[in-house]
DNA sequence: TTCATGGTTCGAGCGTAATCGAACCATCTG
DNA sequence: CAGATGGTTCGATTACGCTCGAACCATGAA
């Protein structure tokens, strides 16, 4: 009866709507203040406080100092995965906080997930490269191959500078919304970063909704669509 | 503050620590009764019973009547792949219920995950597959190739049998000692059945390790080792 | 220095939910 | 039918942990 690591302890942390709350804003993938965090958990600062230490204990964010400020971000990727999973189960179930709103549709279309895109535009980048064999997983791992590099390269993404990166540079992640994969890891989100450069995107800062831009959804097509 | 699925709603379900247990024992693919699963959650029955109408109300247990015995099983992959990433989590942050016994060192060995192969071997198997190209992520899931067809049919699987459940075929599940993908879906219970009809493994009744007899490592080192 | 702002710590109040005893219902056995 | 076993429902108890007010500490600005 008492085998493996203990769930409870951290599905605990998660289960609260408060914290819930917070970890879904961080969701968005920007660090967040205690006082921003608060707002988001619908909660004072001292509570707020409170259940940050705890997530923090947990092993679920990465808190760091700056002047006055304390910030709060994820952990890491395989945070923002669980995550992602637990709301794939909530949606199926049924339960969803709001009936499918505007809102609702806009992020099963294109939202931010931790750090790099989700929602149906997300995996439709995932299959294009995967499609044209730019991304196989030939070993254990996701990997990019020659072909992908020389395609990663010709977008303007600086892939050395990925590469030193301590942070596996292709990882896969599972869409609540499609339930299907998308593309994490450090060339997710560069990929996303590089859609923003490019103006064809811009993050809602109050949401972790995406909005593409007419001519941004028309490049995207044009290179990643109709696989 | 409030978008997307209602995420602490079912963290909570998996948050209480005879709860998590129950789905934790589960996790050995089995379908349990709610004596048997009040027994592993350290609970008397009546609390059993309530909890596990609220984890089947949440839509992570299925549950079976036959006779005058209830019967419950995981609801799907998709659960046992949040549970697995919960343990992740939970192993992560350091805070194992058991710090690493023998029965640690099985688990991490072999272990039935849902009603697949987990741990060492089991990403070993999943590793062998995809080297040799029997397995590839040419679309957004993970697919048989012919070659891998006509393996699997050598290996004595019946593969027409298993393309008739509504279950998919192929899917990752990231394991949580390795930290790497094995095989789940309908293939990855049909080769953990496989194992077991051949008497290269059997399962620990007790618990979710599985022990593989000395020709059986043999046969499967053979057949899978050395990637 | 004083004042303002951002966070933390402490303590008390309060609710929710886990728990179990007891009674009840359902199914199988003899 | 009676008796045994498996589960559920109900109610009362209890405890854990969320919550916020208030006081405190740290940093930056005037």
């Amino acid at each position: 009866m008492k085998e493996g690591p203990d769930i409870a302890r951290i599905a605990a942390l998660i289960g609260d709507p408060a914290r819930a709350n917070m970890l879904t804003a961080l969701m968005s993938g920007k660090a967040l203040t205690v006082s921003e965090l608060a707002e988001e958990g619908g909660v004072t600062i001292q509570t707020a406080s409170s259940h940050l230490s705890k997530l923090d204990e947990g092993g679920l964010l990465r808190p760091r100092k700056q002047g006055r400020h304390k910030y709060f971000s994820l952990a890491g990727d395989e945070v923002a995965q669980v995550l992602e999973g637990l709301m794939g189960l909530a949606a199926g179930a049924g339960h969803l906080r709001r009936r499918t709103g505007p809102k609702d549709i806009e992020l099963r279309r294109a939202r931010v997930c931790y750090n790099h895109l989700a929602g149906d535009m997300g995996t439709q980048l995932f299959d294009s490269l995967i499609a044209r064999g730019f991304l196989t997983a030939e070993a254990e791992e996701l990997l990019l191959t020659d072909a992908g590099a020389d395609f990663v390269a010709r977008f303007e993404i600086d892939l050395d500078d990925l590469r030193l990166k301590r942070t596996p540079l292709c990882r896969e992640c599972l869409d609540w919304s499609e339930r299907r994969s998308h593309l994490a890891g450090s060339l997710g989100r560069a990929f996303l970063a590089r859609f923003e450069e490019l103006s064809w995107a811009t993050r809602d800062p109050k949401t972790r909704v995406v909005v593409f831009s007419r001519t941004g959804v028309k490049e995207f097509e044009q290179l990643f669509g109709g696989v």
